[in-house]
DNA sequence: CGTACATCCTCTAGCGGCTAGAGGAGCAAG
DNA sequence: CTTGCTCCTCTAGCCGCTAGAGGATGTACG
C-alpha cells in the first residue's frame, strides 16, 4: 500500500483546502491520520473517500453535526437508513423554511423598490418604509 | 425634555435587546449617548427612531455596513434617493440569488430522498449520492 | 554542497451579528 | 437594610471556515 498521500495531495484530490482538512479534523469529522517521522500527515484512500462525502454534504448544505451522524450512520451499512432519512429530511425541511423566509424578504424589498419614485431621499419610499415598517408580516 | 431614557426602555420601545443595542453602539450604528453621573446611558427620542430604523433594516435582512449607508444617507433628504435604490437593489439581488442556491439544494436533496427505498443503509441513496455524487450542478 | 522555494507544521485571530455570562455598582421598594 | 432589579464593562462563544505568523522539512537545481 503505497497510496499514502500527504495533505496537499489530498486537498487536491478533493477540492477541500489544507487548512478546511485540518479544521474538519480538529472538529472530529476526519480522524487523525498516521504521521511521517516528520510529523506530517499521510492518508490513505479511505480518506479520500471520506472527504469527498464530507464536501459533497456541505455542498448540499448539511451542517458539521449532521455529517457526523451521516458519517456514523454510513459505517453501519447493515442497519435500516431511516435515521439516514430523517436528517435529509429536516435538511430539507431546513431548507424550505429559509426559503419561505427569503421570498418573504424578496417581497417586501420589492415592493419598496416599487414604490419609489426615486425623487430626493426625503420623499423616499424606502427610507420611509424602514423608518415607519406600517405592515409587517412575521412568518410562523 | 424630559423624555431621557435607560436602555432597558429603549430595548421595549423598540424590540432591540439591550446588548444589541450596545453591539450596535460599538460597531458605529448608535451614536454614544449621554450618560447619567452613575455612568448609565440615556436615550432621547431620537435614538427610538434610529434603532427601529435599524430594526426594520435587519428584519429585511440588511448588512450592518448597508444599514449604515443608509442611516447616512437618511441624513441628508436634499439629495437623490439613487444611492438608496442602489442599496436596496443590491440587496435584492443578493436575496434572490440566495434563493437560487437554496432552490437548487431543495431539488438536490429532494431527488436523493425521492429515490431512496428506506432499505438498509448499504443500498440507501441518500449515502451514496453523498459518497459519489454524480450530478454535480454548480449555479454560478 | 548550498540555496531557493514549496510544502508542511502549530497556534492564534478574524469574519458577521449577535448572545451569554462573569463580576460588580447603583437604585427603588418594602 | 436588604432584596431584587437594572445597569455597567469585559470576555468568550456560536458557525464554518480563512488568513497569517513563525518555524521545520522536503525537493530541485546549479
Amino acid at each position: 500500500m503505497s497510496d499514502a498521500i500527504p495533505i496537499g495531495v489530498l486537498s487536491q484530490k478533493t477540492g477541500v483546502k489544507v487548512p478546511t482538512i485540518r479544521y474538519y479534523e480538529g472538529v472530529g469529522l476526519m480522524p487523525e491520520p498516521s504521521r511521517t517521522e516528520a510529523n506530517r500527515r499521510l492518508y490513505g484512500a479511505e480518506a479520500v473517500d471520506r472527504l469527498r462525502f464530507i464536501r459533497h454534504a456541505r455542498e448540499l448544505g448539511f451542517e458539521v453535526d449532521a455529517i457526523r451522524q451521516l458519517l456514523d450512520l454510513s459505517d453501519e451499512p447493515e442497519k435500516s437508513c431511516k435515521a439516514v432519512d430523517a436528517i435529509a429530511r429536516h435538511h430539507l425541511s431546513e431548507i424550505r423554511s429559509r426559503i419561505a423566509r427569503l421570498r418573504a424578504l424578496e417581497r417586501e424589498v420589492q415592493r419598496m423598490l416599487a414604490e419609489c419614485a426615486c425623487g430626493r431621499i426625503s420623499e423616499c419610499r424606502v427610507i420611509d418604509v424602514l423608518s415607519h415598517k406600517h405592515y409587517i408580516h412575521h412568518d410562523k
